[in-house]
DNA sequence: CGACAACTACCGGAATTCAGGTAGTTTTTA
DNA sequence: TAAAAACTACCTGAATTCCGGTAGTTGTCG
């Protein structure tokens, strides 16, 4: 059985460019090229690949969603995110969504078929450049600020705002006065510099308070 | 140079276990066992290792926050996260923090040293079982419930919200009534199941929505 | 074309947030 | 042991959310 591969990319030029370098792969398979979002979802309605070699730049949709949508439609395919060089920061979130690849569009011959057979065999690959966009995403992140730390009570009430509780049920939860509640919410808003919860809520995810 | 380790586990048994299963092998060095968050910031204030070995379960601190906090002293520190059968789901959340790799317990030698090298070489090494936990995660989230349809002012409504803006904010973006921009979000209420905003957002980022 | 979904807009009213404070008590830590 | 930080609690008042509806106007698709 070869591998069947669906290609998703708007630009010609880097479909043909794996096409090629498929195609003295014999046991692979492009069965089909892709070149938005939604004509994608239509061909996996009709055929099933084993591998989605996917860009993250579309369109009509944002790509890390329809990777989403592909294995909601069905959970055994794996999908290869592809992308140029000047992005950062989506390759977790990618996993998140149920990726099990990454690569840069450099990406040679001889790692893209270890990557396909790599995520075929259900495990993960990311390459070298991908795994160093995690770090730059997380190292940018707290380089630049002076980090922020936050007190008990504090990531206490954070967490519990995560949750979807307000103010009056933290309160209750924690047996404290509603407005003392209010007042470590200011704090946090204070410390993170934000004007509301969601924000808050918003911010602490991206410097991994919470 | 060897690589040194750091071991975080306050289970004995597991430290002792990781110890032995090391000890034959001369290109690598465990130069501490600690058995708490406290314990292990500590340490690494005066010793950086080359790879922290983490067991996710930690007694006095959550294990995910840990890692953070060790990328946030040593960037280049990597880390490895451990963690029994039982869990699930914690896999991209550990990358996102800056894990380098996730193994299960049950993990034999030849893996382990693997996967020491592997991060240690800058690279991202995640067990088979620990990818399927990730499949698990995403395949348990969108099975159970019967998939939920947006229409496009509501996803947009949505991404919005999720950027922080509020209802009369959201309005003037758009140009719409601040009216309009409420039963949007009501009906987004009602298709998700939620009662406030954060709640909203949290749903929506389980399910993927966003 | 007719039905159905989506989009738009409105009302009243209770609950909650948010801004900008002050201030006393306990805990930590240098 | 002092000083600093954290924790607690309060006030006023405007803004906003949230709940429960209703309802006219597009689209869209069979």
């Amino acid at each position: 059985m070869r591998i069947s591969i669906l290609l998703v990319d708007d630009h010609p030029l880097v479909g043909d460019g794996i096409k090629t370098m498929l195609a003295g792969e014999n046991s692979m398979e492009v069965i089909g090229v892709c070149k938005s979002g939604a004509e994608t979802l239509e061909f996996i309605r009709k055929k099933s690949p084993d591998v989605v070699l996917q860009d993250i730049n579309l369109p009509d949709e944002n790509g890390l969603v329809l990777c989403g949508q592909i294995k909601q439609h069905d959970e055994r395919i794996k999908i290869i995110g592809l992308t140029s060089a000047n992005e950062a920061g989506i390759v977790t979130d990618f996993l998140a969504r149920g990726g099990s690849g990454y690569l840069l569009k450099n990406v040679d011959r001889k790692e893209l078929i270890e990557a396909i057979r790599t995520v075929y065999g259900g495990k993960v690959y990311l390459s070298r450049e991908a795994s160093d966009k995690v770090m730059e995403q997380i190292h940018g992140n707290n380089s630049m600020q002076p980090v922020i730390i936050l007190t008990r009570r504090e990531k206490q009430i954070l967490e519990l705002l995560a949750e979807g509780m307000k103010g009056p049920k933290i309160a209750e939860h924690l047996h404290l006065s509603t407005l003392t509640v209010e007042t470590h919410r200011k704090n946090l808003f204070r410390k993170l510099n934000v004007s509301n919860v969601q924000l808050l809520l918003r911010i602490a995810h991206e410097k991994r308070l919470i």
